[in-house]
DNA sequence: CGCGGCTTTGATGTTCATCAAGTAAAGTGG
DNA sequence: CCACTTTACTTGATGAACATCAAAGCCGCG
């Protein structure tokens, strides 16, 4: 049994992943320099500009991280969920965000105030290499899916992103989308109408069956297929 | 007068961007530590899949990073100068290398003991926290570039490439490109025809002058327009 | 019920890749 | 140092891929 009226951080599934190297009495202390918040679907986490004073992650949900472009239209560098989402890069290089995080799915945030982050890795140094290492791979992710968009057409992006949600973030080949057709478009650089006749055609081909917002892989490997060789 | 025959790591001028918060006799440890390679024109530093071992960055000349497509065909994800090279991103969170790195031009690379570099972040807090600074900076560069080019048109892309050379790299309206004309296209995303017709394109327009490989940027406002326009 | 936003589809035009052929430049071996 | 080979560059012509525009359908919400 679980005293819900302290500190739940030991508890929490993200001990594991970046602060496992914290003692109990350390949690403790974190837990006083922590704060969650809550965002509902469209809630802005925060926005290009917005001071930098905590580290936060994501603890549930499911966010997107995006710039404006030139052109005023939304870039989407980035769909995120728990664990491959923190306050991005730049925590420490920038005293302001360059990109806006919003939630597109109902999310929780959990943030803990920078300048404690600097003080655990000043007197704490496997905290320190834990913290590098996942700041190291959730960057790395990012650009690796960015050029793994930019190698293809429009038929293999839309079925990379396609596979993204199924197996990264639903793990399952029925889901509802939870993003609308533009920004799929936002996310992979293009038209929402290509997007929209890229999926009717998937649709078409018996790839996938659509319903609004849901979509069901009906042809697995052919999508693999068309993300593949796209 | 410095004795050459001793560790000159002390007058390195990383020293005061990465390690600036080492003590003279931590450094004398690191030249321990530390080895130098130089690379010719065309030289490969590391390729796609070499086991990480070492920290690696960039002391003079230039280098690009880049990865296998799909296709067989070349990604180029960044072109970078010394300060903004390190052995990329992933040093921590991977065992080998996700992409090739080679020199554009005479280069010479720095290369530290991966395990040193650790104990030196296990050990030294405010060691920890600059080297972490620096690779923010460096791979928010990479994103906030990879954005930059994503946005643009041909022609856009192109002008923000010189543009790059001229004041990123250069600092210079004449310079040599370090780069074929193939490369160009490789890291913009385009084909070669078309990265060789717009730079006619801007040639028969007088926006620059073009000798082979040298370029002169002659009308700089308006190569500037190009680019944020396109 | 009606309005506004998201979605869909078709028609049209632009942008860009591809192909091909030719020229210049740069390396290679005698 | 020259002939030879190869690689890089250049330009034009063609077609494919994609954006844009416009009109209509759908859906949720006041």
């Amino acid at each position: 049994m679980i005293d819900t009226s302290k500190c739940q951080c030991s508890d929490c599934q993200f001990r594991n992943v970046t602060f496992s190297t914290l003692e109990d009495s350390e949690i403790t202390t974190l837990c006083d320099y922590h704060r969650e918040y809550s965002y509902s679907k469209g809630g802005l986490i925060h926005k290009e500009g917005d001071p930098i004073q905590e580290f936060k992650y994501l603890k549930s949900g499911l966010v997107k991280v995006y710039r404006a472009s030139n052109s005023g239209e939304e870039q989407i560098l980035a769909i995120n969920k728990p664990f491959d989402f923190v306050s991005n890069i730049s925590i420490f290089s920038e005293e302001r965000y360059k990109y806006s995080v919003s939630a597109i799915e109902e999310s929780v945030i959990c943030s803990i105030k920078l300048d404690y982050i600097r003080s655990l890795i000043l007197n704490h140094g496997n905290f320190a290499l834990e913290f590098m290492t996942r700041l190291s791979q959730i960057t790395d992710k990012i650009i690796l899916q960015t050029l793994d968009i930019r190698n293809r057409n429009l038929a293999g992006r839309v079925a990379y992103v396609l596979l993204y949600f199924a197996n990264d973030i639903y793990k399952s080949m029925i889901f509802d989308l939870p993003v609308s057709r533009k920004e799929i478009a936002d996310f992979i650089s293009m038209s929402t109408a290509n997007v929209i006749r890229t999926l009717s055609d998937f649709r078409k081909e018996e790839i996938i069956k659509l319903h609004g917002k849901t979509v069901e892989i009906v042809n697995y490997e052919k999508l693999e297929m068309i993300s593949s060789r796209g």
